[in-house]
Order: structure tokens, then sequence, then C-alpha cells
DNA sequence: CATAAAGATTAGTCTTGCCTAAATCTTTTA
DNA sequence: TAAAAGATTTAGGCAAGACTAATCTTTATG
């Protein structure tokens, strides 16, 4: 029964609104959470007493301008902590992001600055993921899902939407990492399930883990 | 009203009873961290449930084999972070306690492990404290405090027992850090106080201050 | 378009950690 | 050695944040 934190919350309505910054529901929330349905009801009101959530009943929230700034500020703080892990003490990309989940909410705001500082100002964590400016600003990039090519494409790795280690384990051993250069082998359905064939035929990932991977497509070497 | 963790209730007792291992007084954690006396009361019964502190009711409290295990784990937390801090963010020693004040609660175990071998193992922070190895143990020197030197002594400041940043400052201004050599050139009173002129006759410190700065006898040059 | 299913809120509890006021215990002092 | 002073605990409350059960609203379907 650990009480979740503001902080937590909002993080979670910015992701489950997406960019088209659709209204996120209660259902969402209490299973992105793991938490009660009256719980979500609840706190949901007290952020927008607080002014963080724009919240309708039976209609959904939206971040507030004051609650998207808190939590892109908890983005930012997760994201540059994760390079920082990996460059100062040599943490593998499965492995920061369940650290960062926990100091994100602890550093200061000048602790953060030094860090990006120390970094020189990267615009990308470790998947990929954009790192928000201490004024929230986001670099957008043009990308679509790996899900999304055809058969002989050359595409370059932007960035990878999954952070189970496992995962990011096996991603990262047959080179589907940020930078990483795929062609596309072949798209072939089986059984109702499609993959994709890469590099060597023996390495290939199904459609759901594809959809996961934001790739542009290159030019052939 | 933000609640203070079991872990700072912990580290207050731990320090409050000091090498004596006295009892810690309801009072005295009360005034530490600034709650009421029926909050600390309350709470170390709690502690004592969970078999973290040995209480008596009117007695006070003493932490158990498991809460100073606890206890210290918080403290290696804190002063290994603090050296990090300062060498890897060139933070200054009178930056660093509130910041780790923050992460020593958000850190892993496998995280401070990383830090100490990056550090090459220090067996003490930039105050001169002593951190506690994974397993519990804490180096020990023979030290005694600076206003109990006598004229004509040369010292070297080993510990230095206070945090807050102006008096850090002014003390590293001086050269009254841990590692910095001192010339005691005369004690004297005045007005009921005692001061201590060091090094340069302009250099003096108060006897409180003095006894806040732990030292060892060395030998002139 | 009527109604059932799904989703959301309200009502009512529980626990935790804090508080103040009152009662009680311990220590100090006269 | 007893009264006063000081420290501590007990009693009783409050707010936050979680839960379950019951009720209401929205969505989906026949």
């Amino acid at each position: 029964m650990p009480t979740i934190s503001v902080e937590n919350y909002l993080k979670a309505v910015f992701h489950l609104q997406g960019e088209a910054e659709e209204r996120v529901k209660t259902k969402a929330l209490a299973e992105h959470l793991d938490i009660s349905l009256p719980s979500v009801t609840g706190m949901l009101k007290s952020l927008a007493d607080e002014g963080l959530v724009d919240y309708l009943p039976y209609r959904g929230a939206l971040l507030t301008e004051a609650g998207r700034r808190m939590a892109l500020r908890v983005i930012r703080n997760h994201r540059l902590i994760e390079v920082f892990l990996m460059k100062t003490l040599d943490y593998s990309w499965d492995e920061v992001h369940a650290e960062a989940e926990r100091l994100e909410h602890a550093v200061s705001d000048t602790l953060v600055a030094r860090i990006e500082q120390a970094l020189g100002f990267p615009k990308f964590d470790p998947h990929g993921d954009p790192i928000p400016s201490a004024d929230g600003e986001i670099s957008r990039r043009d990308v679509m899902p790996l899900s999304v090519a055809t058969a002989g494409m050359r595409v370059r790795v932007e960035r990878v939407l999954d952070q189970t280690p496992e995962v990011l384990r096996y991603l990262d051993r047959i080179g589907l990492r940020p930078g990483g250069l795929v062609y596309v082998r072949e798209v072939l359905s089986f059984d109702g399930q499609m993959f994709l064939t890469l590099n060597d035929e023996d390495v290939s990932v199904s459609e759901s883990l594809a959809a996961k991977m934001l790739v542009t497509e290159v030019e052939p070497p």
C-alpha cells in the first residue's frame, strides 16, 4: 500500500494523453497505476483543485499548463538521469530505467542542471526518448514505426518504446538500439501474425514489437 | 506537513544515541525532527512493533540491530553520495549535504555499490565523517576536539561536525577542512568566552565552533 | 432506439501520521 | 520528602489516500 505521488499521477496522465492530447479516462489511469477506480476519481478531483489537471466527471482528465510543467520536469529528470548513469557508472540501457524511476523525484533542479551540463546538453536519452529542456521544450523528429516498413527498406532505429530489461537486452543483442541500421529483408504473415525478417534472415520481430521501434528510412550505403 | 520517513527517524535515533548508546528521549527526537511530542511517542511505538527500536515508555529508545542496520544504510548512502557529487559534478563541500539528504532514500543498494567502487572505496566523506561499509563496519580514528588543544600545538583537521553551508564556506576559507594543518597560536578568554587564535593571528574561532572540529596532533615540520 | 454492459462516481471505512488538550509519570528543588 | 516543574503518554481529532459496495452515466448492441 505505498501511496502514489502527485508527480507519478501527472506523469501517467501525460503519457496516456499522448500527442493527440485526448482526455485520459479513469480506467486507463487505474490500470496504469494499478489502483482502484474510486481512488483515481478522488485523486483527479484533488489534482483539479490544485489546478494541475482539467477534469470533467465521466469524461476524463487533461493536464493543465501547470500540470504539464510538473510532468515534464519529472520526465526530464528521469531521462537525464538515465544518460548520466550510463555515461558515468557504466549502466546498460536495460538497467537505467528502474533506477531513474526512483531518483527522478528526489533530485533538485540544480543537480539536474549540472548533470545536463556535464553531459553536454543531450537531446535524447539511451532509448531515443527526447529530453525536455528546463523550460519544457521537446525535440521532435519525423519517425515511423518499424511495423509499417516494407520489404527492401533500410532504416535507422531512432527510438525504442519498451523499457522491459529482458526485451531491451534482446533488442540490443540483435542491433535494434538507437543508431542501429537495419535492412528489412521480408515482411510475412503466418497464422494471422505478422513478422519482419531483418538483416541475417534468422533475426525476426513480431509486428507488436516492431510497432515499438521508431525508425527513419536511410539511403543504401 | 510533509510526513517523516522511518529512515529519518532511525537516522535521528542513531545520531542522538551517540557512541555511548544512551537511550534517546522523546523530547530530543521531537526537537531534532521538529515534530510534536505525542507524534514521536506514537512513532516510537510503531518502530518498536516493527522491531527497529527498543522502546521503554518514559525512558526513551535505542536502535535494535535491525534498526541500526537500516540507519547505517542511509548514512552510508548519504556519505557516498556526497563524495560522488564532489568528484563527478564539482560540488563543493557546503553544497553536498542538502542534495544527499534527499537522494539517500532513493538510491538502490546496487547504485550505491557502483558509486563506491567508482570512487575506490573511500573511507571518509568530504567532512571527514566515516563511511560505513555495506555490512555496517565503521572506521574509527583517534581524534580530539580542537577546543581542547593548547597554545603551540600543531594539528591536522580530520573531521568537521557542522553542515551549515555558511559555516562550511567560512571554515574552508580559513583552511579548516579535513587534511588542513593548523598551528594553535594562543588560547584566550575574553568576557567569559574562549577563543583560539590560529595560524595568522587574525584567524580565530570560538570554543563552540572549535568543539566541532576534530583534530589529531602532528609533529612540527 | 431500448436496454444491457461497461465505465465512473458516491458513500462509507480503514490506516497512517500528524496535531492539541488533558492526564500521568518522573525528576528536581525547596 | 513533598510539592512544583518538566517530560511523557493518553485521549480524541483531522486529513490524505487507499479500499469495497452501491449507484449513476455513457456506450454499445440487438
